[in-house]
DNA sequence: GCCAACGTTGGC
DNA sequence: GCCAACGTTGGC
């Protein structure tokens, strides 16, 4: 089991949003950065996941995933009319990639962009480094554990 | 392979 | 809207 944590923009697709998906699943592609693009393959069927907002009022994190399906290519690469498409990407030759996540779990509690970068436990967690930009990032354990104390889950 | 220019990310 | 940080592009 590895753990994950996967950024969005609310206003294109917040975590809540999976709810209203059928069987609560959704096709997580879009991704155009080589490294985030690796993370992604290195997922696994059952690997959890946290969604995380960012630009936005509240950045944080909104709610946890099961990776449903890994990866496979990148629809939205090969689609024309896509925000994402790439020319440069083939259905011969896909270059990036997609995976499937389900909704897992609610948050009792949202837990903030501040609420992590108080919490000494969470020090080394790559999205708080300065100037990182991956959309794709694994977790330690310890670290997928703490924010789910801090997020009041079981 | 170097590196300047440019584009994007994302918090504030 | 600002700006720091970083990735990508493309000329050489």
């Amino acid at each position: 089991m590895n753990y994950w944590l996967i950024k969005t923009e609310p206003a294109e697709f917040a975590f809540a949003d999976l709810l209203r998906q059928p069987a609560r699943t959704e096709c997580w592609g879009g991704v155009r950065n080589y490294q985030a693009r690796n993370f992604l393959r290195a997922m696994a069927g059952g690997d959890l996941a946290f969604v995380y907002h960012s630009s936005c009022p509240e950045p944080g994190v909104a709610g946890v995933v099961r990776i449903a399906r890994p990866a496979y290519p990148d629809p939205t690469a090969l689609d024309r009319h896509s925000a994402y498409y790439d020319p440069a990407s083939t259905a011969a030759a896909p270059r990036w990639v997609a995976v499937d996540v389900t909704w897992h779990a609610d948050l009792p509690r949202f837990v903030t962009l501040a609420d992590l970068r108080a919490d000494r436990a969470l020090r080394e967690l790559i999205i708080l480094r300065r100037g990182n930009r991956l959309s794709v990032t694994p977790l330690l354990p310890a670290e997928f554990h703490r924010i789910c104390w801090l997020a009041g889950l079981p």
